[in-house]
DNA sequence: CATTAGCACTCACTAGTATAGAGTGCTAAC
DNA sequence: GTTAGCACTCTATACTAGTGAGTGCTAATG
């Protein structure tokens, strides 16, 4: 383990790295932060870090900058404690009351509220319908042959889908199917409802076997679709502020991965336990953000893991800033939900 | 009017400076185009364009580049028609088919398709809620206490709305009150549903009136909230191949700008009419895109424009092909959404 | 014996200069 | 009217110091 003075010099090294993105050397670091020591002895210090690996030269006379190995140190022991400030709760409670009007835009209004405050791009991975229980469903007519497939869910989300029914087929035909349907499916986990289940309801609804494929097709259509899960991408222009992010390919990277929902989906979900995460540099898995960190940390509603909300940007970023955020953020979406969803 | 040879000549440097974004000299044309005259010739000429202001030069030595008025007589009078092919139409109808399984995914795949095809940005203005009329409304009911207002309208677009209910409310409270509402704004447009119309009802639920002050608030909101029209973007990397966006900070401008969702609208909202509508570098009102030029079209559903789809690129963009492929795809868009609304 | 002053050395960055090359406008010949 | 020829302009590139921030090493110091 380090000594106490090559902390202070590591953390001071950090910290000015991540406030100038400018390598430091021992002169300024003697000059900025009061260490009682002289640049001399400062050098030898740097020189043991290097050969450690918490720091790194780009060329033999240039300044240190921090390695993965040396943001890895500080992130798990160097780190100073933040506090998020009264100000800053008033802020995040107020964007709130004034942007959300229903449940759905909590996740991209959280994205922009983070990636507002941490000056990084932030992503927030919205629950999936899958993980919801099936409540009920019920088919409202629109016309002579279109029907609309609804399904509600136990945290109250509704997905609907429009179908075209056989003609013929009357009001009571399709309530005959729902209470069938509802009966078989209620309060099951919506992802466990897979076309077997759907295939024994219809021994129950044989009398109706004319609609009932049709309206089964709806139905887990309805009930699939939306498996997928969204993710709400905030700031993604904030990158474009870094001065290691001035070069197009670097950026033109990172969008591109930002692109692909699929890609954002198992980035976040790499994390799936409690509390926060933080991935430096080359930890990351994906090629794209090797020059990147992520902080991620996971969020509950009624004590289950739901969703993840994560802030993405250079290595040199403020972590102790950002973490103290999203765990401020993720203890406080569980009530948000809530509140919105009513 | 310009001769026949300046046009061939404005022609030629157009279409070269699209392909390589170089500016292009006398001897570059008369070796590349076969226009039968010297490069002492065309100088002659292009002296001539650019005293008429169509083409300008970046410094005394440098080649010819077009200038807006050189792009806007390009557009205008000397495109070269371009048609499309058969395997781009397969390749259009099978991406719907593949990626598409329900309305809504219709536009967000349409600027992807649109993005693909024209290596530029595209943008698709999802149809307004506003512009479609109420045909009825529905209470569903979640627990004791929570019921869902689904509003369903015309075009079979659902929106829907958890509220809470005061204790004691019972489902015929419900019933009643929807039939009331139901009676009354059934075919009205949504946006003509303005919170008089909402309170003149109430007489009519007089015996109800407890609970119809949150059924009325939740409704109104159901039925405003979604007015907000949306906007889908694609493709926004592929500016960051474009070499006159070499530069952070112009790129930075433009997305910053994709970001704002209502100055968006505003610019998809500025060409209303039937057709296609090209607005060429300064032409366009906000600031940041008048280095782009900007090709729209609208949309129709049933012989109402419902929305516009536009791509954003460069002034060098092939204006002929993307105005082609925007013209297929508008008219196409109608049928497509006819059958995944179904 | 850890610390520090001193010094030679390294290397990126900047400014200045020369050169090459693409392109022009003008003039005179065809 | 068209074109060959030529002097001229201006960018881009390469090269060459010179500057300065920073280092590592050595020897002196408390």
């Amino acid at each position: 383990m380090l000594d106490e003075r090559k902390r202070k010099i590591l953390q001071a090294i950090i910290n000015d790295y991540i406030s100038t993105a400018e390598p430091i050397g021992s002169r300024t670091i003697a000059r900025k932060y009061d260490l009682g020591i002289s640049p001399a002895t400062i050098r030898n210090e740097m020189a043991d870090l290097e050969l450690l690996g918490y720091i790194e030269q780009l060329h033999t006379s240039s300044g240190r900058i921090p390695s993965a190995k040396g943001y890895r140190l500080y992130v798990d022991a160097l780190l100073s404690p933040e506090t998020i400030t009264e100000k800053e709760i008033n802020l995040i409670s107020n964007w709130y009351d004034v942007k959300v009007r229903r449940v759905e835009e909590v996740f991209q209004e959280t994205a922009k509220i983070i990636s507002r405050m941490t000056k990084n791009i932030s992503l927030v991975l919205a629950p999936q319908l899958s993980q919801a229980t099936f409540r009920y469903l019920q088919f409202l007519p629109l016309d002579e042959s279109r029907v609309i497939v609804v399904v509600m869910t136990d945290s109250g989300f509704v997905e609907n889908k429009v179908i075209v029914m056989p003609s013929g087929t009357t009001v009571e035909d399709l309530q005959r199917i729902a209470l069938v349907v509802n009966k078989h499916l209620a309060g099951q986990a919506l992802d466990s409802i897979k076309p077997s289940v759907l295939r024994r309801i219809k021994a129950d609804v044989l009398a109706n076997s004319r609609f009932f494929d049709v309206a089964m097709e709806a139905i887990s259509q309805a009930l699939t679709v939306d498996k997928k899960e969204r993710v709400y991408l905030g700031g993604t222009t904030q990158l474009l502020n870094q001065p290691e992010f001035r070069d197009i390919d670097k950026v033109k990277n990172i969008f591109l991965m930002l692109e692909e929902e699929q890609l954002l989906c198992d980035l976040l979900h790499a994390h799936d336990g409690e509390g926060i995460a933080v991935t430096i540099g080359q930890e990351n898995k994906y090629s794209g953000i090797q020059e990147c960190s992520m902080i991620s940390a996971t969020y509950k509603l009624d004590g289950q893991i739901i969703g993840t909300i994560a802030v993405l940007g250079p290595t040199r970023m403020e972590y102790g800033k950002i973490m103290t955020l999203l765990d401020f953020m993720n203890s406080n979406l569980g009530q948000i939900l809530k509140k919105y969803k009513l």
